[in-house]
DNA sequence: GTTGCGATTGACAGCGCTGTCACGGCTCGA
DNA sequence: TCGAGCCGTGACAGCGCTGTCAATCGCAAC
């Protein structure tokens, strides 16, 4: 037996009308109304029907998360931002995972058609797939980007990537490193060129060179940042004191290559990564990485799906952290 | 504009009714007006509105996930699962995630009251609370617990992880391991006593003794992993020639450990997982361990949720894998 | 004492679909 | 030949809520 608006009428004493304007926060409701509304709804324990609202309002109360793939624990962070936000505003989170084929295929459109969700929050790599951003954009669904490389004209939630990357360079450089390694990101991962860009810019306002043989290749996994630091620390008399890898993962396999060849980090050489996965705290020692602020984006990009404000600037870019810890010291001569 | 059902009727020369039950698959509805009325459908691109839909039948199609705390793998795996079985039956998976303080405290019942869902599927570690599994009995909601450690008189899907884990201790014995440190999972994940009885039984079941010693204790972290094998590889002269963690997290922990203290894995010292996260295949050298099957965990619990049969077991359990990688070797003398 | 206007409230239709029930036509056995 | 029973189909109501529009009230300005 469920009780519905009418119940709740019934019981406070005003017509079904009013209740829905005192749920929905509309205002023109006398306070000492709304008051009694309030109390008859709890008392009933009245829940909303979310179809009977949806059906009658034309929206469905369903955001969608479209994810690719997931680095688990990058999208576990979206996930919660986005959850807590919608839950806070009467809004359900659903998930559509979606692979990079099906993004940038033709199967893109009807998979969005039939969604039937009222907003979508599109998470990296896909925010940046063409199709995917053309059909959003067709169908006339309200979406926001997570990280994208180029919002064009839309709404997107990042962070500024090439000055994190800046940043953690420069920290390097206070502790005195003045020949450091890279570790870049795959090509179709748009945060890749972003990183090193900020890496090589620090580096050139520091007045340090970046030799070209320094930046090295990886594709996020850790495999790569074993083979990257094997070449890197390949030669004992010519190495670099501090190794810079564009996520944590690929630090953490320099990290074991380091201490395979017996270097001690910090002692030896520092090593830093970048997005604060929990990898970064399991390693030892711990690393020094950027925290991005995922949950935060996560939860400002349904926000800003579900209380649209045109003040808002259509490309936010929220604050990144970075995370001293104990993988990077100053240099020992 | 959106296309309706009657638009579908008026095209295919039918009722509205008759399109609803073609859409529905509902029996009774000639081939031939079937196959007219699936292509009215589609040439009008005609899509269902849930909401509709739902205020109708009175079903919402939102199959929730209650999970806590994620290890972010596995829940990615679960949720995984769960979409696609979601997805195939025009059902959306929403989440929810909360916490053990809430699904153990008086949180729980509003906060299940409100969801406004057909379903539930409720992921370890929450699948053991007895006030979340109350509150759902109470509410009368469908559920389906993963891998409770007493499923009582509900509907569960699960894994056996005594008998992987004696699998793996069988494995190892089969390698010539005859001394093998255990490393135990914390306290209040039921399947940590669980995976320790599927050691010891292995054991038993050779005819070899377990040292008291040799069994330690972890929390699933890899930290604790590192204590464990610290304290296991302590005395040179005595030590195990195989360590069994119960995740592979702790097993990465160990490998490190006995990296650290010169020893060859699996040369000197067979290390072996549980849970095939990616960690396991990310470490060097690749991990042996049991890889279960999450996904298909949550495909099932999603199955049963929405297409019930009274012949289904209260309690299913689906199989596991062994993966054998290579960080398990025969002992070398 | 009026008029005007905003604030507050309610009546009512209808969102798009499915459940119920009734109807016509057909097969089959007596 | 006829009724029983089944199959295929459609008419219609109504799920629980919100949008629209109209009614009413109170109060300030004239």
């Amino acid at each position: 037996m469920k009780t519905t608006i009418t119940d709740v009428a019934k019981e406070a004493g005003v017509s079904m009308k009013t209740v829905s304007r005192v749920l929905n926060n509309e205002p023109n409701v006398a306070k000492t109304t709304r008051e009694r509304v309030m109390e008859a709804a709890a008392a009933l324990q009245y829940t909303p029907n979310l179809a009977a609202r949806g059906l009658a309002s034309s929206r469905s109360y369903l955001i969608a998360l479209i994810y690719d793939n997931p680095s688990p624990s990058y999208i576990s962070n979206l996930q919660r931002g986005a959850v807590a936000a919608c839950r806070a505003r009467g809004y359900h989170l659903v998930l559509q995972p979606m692979s990079a084929e099906d993004a940038n295929g033709a199967a893109a459109e009807p998979l969005i058609r039939r969604l039937g969700v009222d907003a979508v929050v599109v998470a990296p790599p896909l925010s940046d797939s063409a199709v995917l951003r053309d059909v959003l954009k067709r169908v006339g669904l309200r979406h926001v980007l997570i990280g994208p490389d180029d919002a064009d004209d839309r709404a997107a939630v990042q962070m500024d990537d090439r000055d994190a990357a800046a940043r953690m360079t420069e920290h390097l450089i206070a502790l005195g490193h003045k020949d450091i390694g890279f570790i870049e990101g795959p090509d179709d991962h748009s945060s890749s060129a972003r990183r090193r860009e900020g890496f090589e810019r620090a580096m050139k306002a520091a007045g340090l060179t970046v030799r070209p043989d320094r930046v090295t290749a990886g594709d996020f996994t850790l495999k790569s940042g074993q083979d990257a630091a094997e070449q890197l620390l390949a030669d004992e008399a010519d190495r670099p004191t501090a190794i810079f890898a564009s996520n944590d993962d690929m630090a953490a396999g320099a990290m074991q290559i380091a201490g395979r060849k017996g270097l001690d980090v910090p002692g030896d050489i520092s090593v830093s990564g970048f997005d604060d996965t929990p990898v970064a705290r399991t390693v030892w020692p711990p690393m020094t990485t950027v925290a991005q602020p995922i949950r935060a984006m996560g939860e400002r990009a349904v926000q800003r799906l579900v209380e649209p404000t045109d003040e808002a600037p259509d490309v936010e870019t929220l604050d990144f952290e970075l995370v001293l810890r104990e993988s990077t010291a100053t240099v020992q001569d």
